[in-house]
DNA sequence: AATGAATGAGAGTTCATTCAT
DNA sequence: TATGAATGAACTCTCATTCAT
């Protein structure tokens, strides 16, 4: 995650360098257990087995940590979706994998995401680019399915951001707050249905 | 929101109700400007102009009066959009005239709606309680249209929550993120039209 | 309770007179149920059903509104005391009962005992007049039982506040912390065999 | 008394041992002059010249310290009284100079028995275990006395808590309460010819 | 590189008491 | 006589951060 003013910390040894991936994986299970605010500093030296001093060696502060997960995790999430995504044969299936793996993302990591969309409130500019590199995603295959005229013409960022908000909104409603361990097929079904018809896919 | 448990604290007198009030707002204040976590007590009695200890007369704590400020806000956002929407012909205006009028109303209280946003972690019921009124009368809308043929047979429930999450994810892109005032022009049609698109509208 | 500096605060009408004795009441109950500490105002005088202000219109304070409990308290286990010693024939049978008496109250009130024992922390004085009134019907007993020559001579004084002791330390042993209602006979028996011995009773 | 429940607070360095010891000083300075009620944490830590933070690091709360204070008391009063019982040759002198000790003790930290007492009300179970463990002595005493023949066959038990009874009464009205310094011999010595009458000692 | 004792500002909260009504 | 809203000092406790070792 960009953020970075302040020292750089750096692990300049090979123990450093696993302290510092101890300290970030304590976070992570810290974070995505109790949220941002209930996390302390504490809590996650204890969990990475380190002195509290240590923490400071390799971050300069509890919202740099939390940075440089949401960075982590966006890069995980663009990976399964991308992933997924390649593997469809024509690119209409290719976007309904890329939307399935997101929500199977968020199914199977409920607590990360919640973290995830907490950044809007302890580093908007972190959140902003986790949306915004996904979008960029996104918008590129529309782009591409417009330029093909499989898909009307339209603004693909538009487009993108409010692909993302569908996405948001079904998977907070579905997985986070639903009972179903993820979205149940036939909501789905419908959601993608919305979807192509609203970019007028021709398939 | 409704209290609901704790001891009732009511203001029986005119001059109690007066306080509440007060507090009420100077709440509001407080949250837009800092957000739950900044936000504290003193600094929300200081803006009220009275005693720590009468914070405590009328509300049981922190998360109750952002409880009933979530209520509140719920009720004027579905104020705003009903009005509006009330102005239109047609449904699909009415449908065009609430959405914008949702924008506006983020437009014009920003830090109001980073606030509830907020609520997801600080208490999800209230926010699953905000989003669920809303996409009630979202829902109830599409129904009534679906019935009269003007838009394709769907889930009215997916149909609604994938409108919420697309009105959430423009505003926050173009309100909260944006340097424009409101979302642009352009941006709002595209993404009216992919609505209507995706709707299956028959005009 | 001498204590009584501070405004003479006295019911002047009937109606005063009932509202001042409902919160004495209350303050029993409340004391006796959470102790001094956690007795409060508010607590009272909820219990007595009257505002806060109302408490101050017959009481300076908390402290002087325990004082008073504590001396209705004292006459009342005097009152029982000697009315059970009455009943006794000889003046031994006479101590036997009223040291019954003594155990019965506390057994029949333990929290307004455990009260009383607070006093030494909240009233001092209080609790020295409470113990000094006991003592002083006990002394006069042994007195009078030393000029008839059925008990040694001895400092009547001294002996009364170890009678004192003696029956405080059972009735917290056996009533206050014990798992039975009242003192067991045999420890009762005991105890009495022990202070007849001790006082060199002729019978 | 033991800590027991909680996290476990403990020094692990000379300096963080240091530290303990100053805070249970202070605690022991504050409680005693002021009672457990009116002291604080704050004017706890402010006698031991640390800060807020730092009392927790060693203790989870006032209850915590106080209930390691009586412990701590206790244990030495029941030196001070077995010391001196053991400078006796015959049992007789044994414990007279056991109560003699006692009261010793007792003049010598009036304040510190005030805080004992108070224990009642704060934590009954570290009364009962400080009480207990002193009868318990006694009761081994009365119990040799007795299989020697040197006292009149009773229940050890409930003599010890009479006894106990009579030392605390004694302590609270001539040392607490009274003008001198300790208890005047003479009502000492009564009290002593009281209780060895009322064992049926031989000598 | 790592430790962990110490910090101290600031949080939420209580409650005996006052006083205008 | 009675009310009850308002007060505000004082409380216990947390936690991100520093620094001597």
């Amino acid at each position: 995650m960009s953020a970075g003013q302040g020292t750089e910390r750096v692990a300049r040894t090979a123990r450093g360098a696993r302290t510092r991936a101890r300290l970030l994986e304590a976070a992570e299970q810290v974070f995505t257990e109790l949220g941002y605010h209930d996390a302390s500093i504490v809590k996650i030296v204890q969990a990475a087995g380190v002195a509290p001093g240590t923490f400071y060696l390799y971050f300069s502060g509890k919202r740099e940590i939390f940075d440089e997960l949401i960075g982590d995790l966006n890069r995980r999430v663009r990976h399964a979706m991308s992933e997924a995504a390649s593997q469809g044969g024509t690119r209409a299936e290719a976007e309904r994998l890329g939307f399935q793996a997101f929500f199977h993302f968020t199914a199977e990591h409920p607590g990360l995401y919640r973290v995830i969309r907490q950044a809007e409130f302890v580093s908007p500019a972190a959140l902003h680019l986790h949306y915004g590199r996904i979008v960029e995603g996104y918008a590129r295959g529309l782009s591409e399915a417009m330029a093909a005229g499989e898909i009307e013409q339209a603004d693909p960022e538009a487009l993108a951001w409010a692909l993302m908000g569908i996405g948001e909104m079904i998977g907070l409603r579905w997985i986070l707050w639903g009972d179903t361990e993820n979205v149940p097929e036939e909501v789905f079904d419908e959601t993608m249905r919305f979807i192509r018809r609203g970019l007028g896919a021709q398939s």
